[in-house]
DNA sequence: AATGGGCGGGTAAACCTTTACCGGCGACAC
DNA sequence: GTGTCGCCGGTAAAGGTTTACCCGCCCATT
């Protein structure tokens, strides 16, 4: 000890208390702090009671990164999101969030933003932090995600979309029922025109929800019309733009189904603005049941998927694997139910006797805000429905 | 080397892609890999070549709890927000996102949900991971972070809680200027009975808006009556309740001002719902200018207050702590403007002559940017076209 | 009383990087 | 041709933790 390193000892000043400064203090070694700590039952009551009143005294925590780097385990969860303005996904952060800290994990946040560029340095970052594992709510496969995080045996959960790799799970989101529901139930009030807009349709996801949609139609004896299928972008100006389609459209449908709430409600304001009125003369239904669903006007009929079944059965994938639980616990598939939610956009087709009795005051800003928002003169020359009321 | 050490070398299996790895197959020393990887200058040309080489190849990337521990930078911030679920947030998150990226930092987000105890743990979470700065954008001066944070001798950075301490900045929102426009709006509007829902009051930030309310609505004359001084919690729910107060009372106010655009947004949803026009019964003010703002029906008239100004200003002051840049740089507050905007949640009074012939288009928007461009009271004591149409 | 066994605690290596310090080599000048 | 200086690359320590392995002590059994 009296040969003097390169770097003198006394010099250095002590930046962070570290777990020997509370070895010192409870007259232990470092190692059984270690184990305090880690919660090792072998470690003797006495001496722990020691150690627990050393740490609380110096407000000592451990590095991470120490312990990161040692372990192996950084006790870190990556989740991959489309985009953090979308308000499905705070929804499941947040739900994923509560769930990882309850289980001592802390969660890395990263939004693609649908760029595959951006996704590659989101990626990156995930690798460079060591995340034990991915949750993948981008809601479509992302090639260059498998080479870099499988090849590093980085488990992954996705939604939707199903890989061969036996570190990847899938959670299997049971779009059929809720849409299913969503389209008999306006087959039950009789609608026999419904539009739907989709989302961007290189999304599995997409795919998914449209193919539920037409084989429902189909179920209720509906031919799908290829003019009444559109695609958005799953953002409320997506939705905006698909009903100003529609509206300047020869037949203007009786009930649009949307691919996810936002473009619900881009549906929605853009009808009321053009004096249309939901659901008197057009119904609308929702996807996901974010919750502003329920404050818009009028409050959105949608297809619930609960963010935080999601959120938990990610985690818990994830966990399976890298706890390496490795028999029921490590299902590799998780079906996330929908059902649908009846509020109040939808209604009895225009023109139906049913829906003579209607509403309750005729709205004096009815149509003129019509006016305003048609940039086109398209319809301006009659509301297709104009026999209706 | 033949002595064997107790773990034999031989046996261990290699996990992660190391430093060394990169050394050897660029046939170089690991120093000259690592001051290759952080850009020192004294690197040779053409070694620096080989060790780029050699990184591509084998797709190595260095370890970032073994860098952090090392040179004790983490690359990290903490962002330290309310609650994820207000949209205002998500925009502020991706502002801080964006920008802390492009600069090589990771952020790391969490919530407090307005919870004490929550808070603690976020901060713990924060000093276990080693951020370097912690921007805290909960809009309200949170005592226990101070005392954890503060005596670790981490950087922060408050909005309007401006607080002594040499490493804290402070982001001072301009309530003033924005709310004063509002209000003025209002007033050349000849609106006399202006209400306002706060946010939570506990909070710094809902009493300086507040604050800035009372005092522009003095400065155009009007006596703030008690009765129209609303406490939200700046949620929608909040906006809801408030509203619904404001309906049963007797004096329903001829304009309402919000302390957040969530609030406004349920306020506009409870009058239109209970059959109160907006804006012909009612005028509707918000503050924030989230996304949501512009598609809500009617189009919210609100204040801007840019998020990513705020993620910017709140970047800036901890890299500046960080960095150690100790002139200029490290001023300690930064102004985030705010202005109106002006949608179409706000017109004349009910019953008001002016109002008469209103909707068609003339828009009472036409002529508002009169009373914005005016920042003094003078117009108080009139308005200047009260008559006038 | 002596020995064996078990339990629990301590020592030290390993995780991967940065960086201070040293040493070698090449070039230039005398 | 030799000496000196400077540049640049390599060696090794340090950073805080976990954990394999070992050792000491105490108790129980013969």
């Amino acid at each position: 000890m009296t040969d003097s390193p390169r770097r003198a000892r006394s010099t250095r000043k002590k930046k962070t208390l570290d777990i020997r400064d509370v070895a010192r203090r409870a007259k232990v070694s470092i190692a059984t702090v270690s184990r305090t700590i880690n919660r090792v039952p072998s470690v003797n009551k006495k001496l722990a009671k020691r150690v627990l009143a050393a740490i609380a005294d110096l407000n000592y925590y451990p590095n991470t990164q120490a312990r990161t780097l040692v372990s192996g385990k950084s006790k870190i969860f990556g989740l991959l999101i489309s985009e953090i303005t979308n308000p499905f996904f705070p929804e499941l952060i947040q739900g994923f969030e509560d769930i990882a800290i309850e289980n001592g994990y802390d969660i890395m946040v990263s939004s693609t933003n649908y760029d595959v560029t951006r996704m590659r340095t989101c990626v990156r970052r995930l690798l460079e932090r060591s995340v034990e594992g991915v949750a993948v709510m981008t809601f479509g496969i992302e090639a260059p995600l498998l080479d870099e995080l499988a090849s590093r045996n980085i488990p992954m959960v996705f939604i939707d979309a199903g890989i061969p790799n036996p570190l990847v799970s899938t959670l299997t989101v049971d779009y059929k029922r809720g849409i299913r529901e969503g389209v008999q139930h306006l087959a039950a009030l009789t609608h026999r025109q419904i539009a739907f807009v989709s989302g961007p349709l290189q999304q599995l996801s997409c795919q998914l929800r449209k193919a539920a949609f037409l084989s429902s139609l189909e179920e209720v004896g509906i031919i799908p019309d290829p003019l009444l299928l559109l695609e958005g972008d799953h953002t409320l100006e997506g939705g905006i733009r698909a009903t100003e389609h529609l509206l300047r459209g020869k037949n203007l449908p009786t009930a649009v189904m949307c691919s996810n709430d936002m473009t619900a409600i881009g549906v929605l304001r853009t009808f009321i603005r053009a004096g249309v009125r939901v659901p008197e003369d057009v119904s609308v239904i929702g996807f996901d049941d974010i919750h502003l669903a329920e404050f818009v006007h009028p409050p959105l009929t949608t297809v619930n998927m609960s963010r935080v079944a999601i959120a938990r059965a990610a985690f818990e994938a994830l966990r399976a694997h890298v706890e390496d639980l490795p028999p029921s616990a490590k299902q590799k598939t998780t079906v996330i139910p929908t059902r649908l939610t009846i509020r109040q956009s939808t209604g009895f087709p225009r023109g139906t006797a049913a829906h003579a009795n209607s509403r309750t005051e005729p709205s004096p800003k009815k149509r003129s805000p019509a006016a305003q928002i048609r940039p086109t003169r398209a319809s301006a020359k009659k509301p297709p429905f104009a026999a209706g009321d």
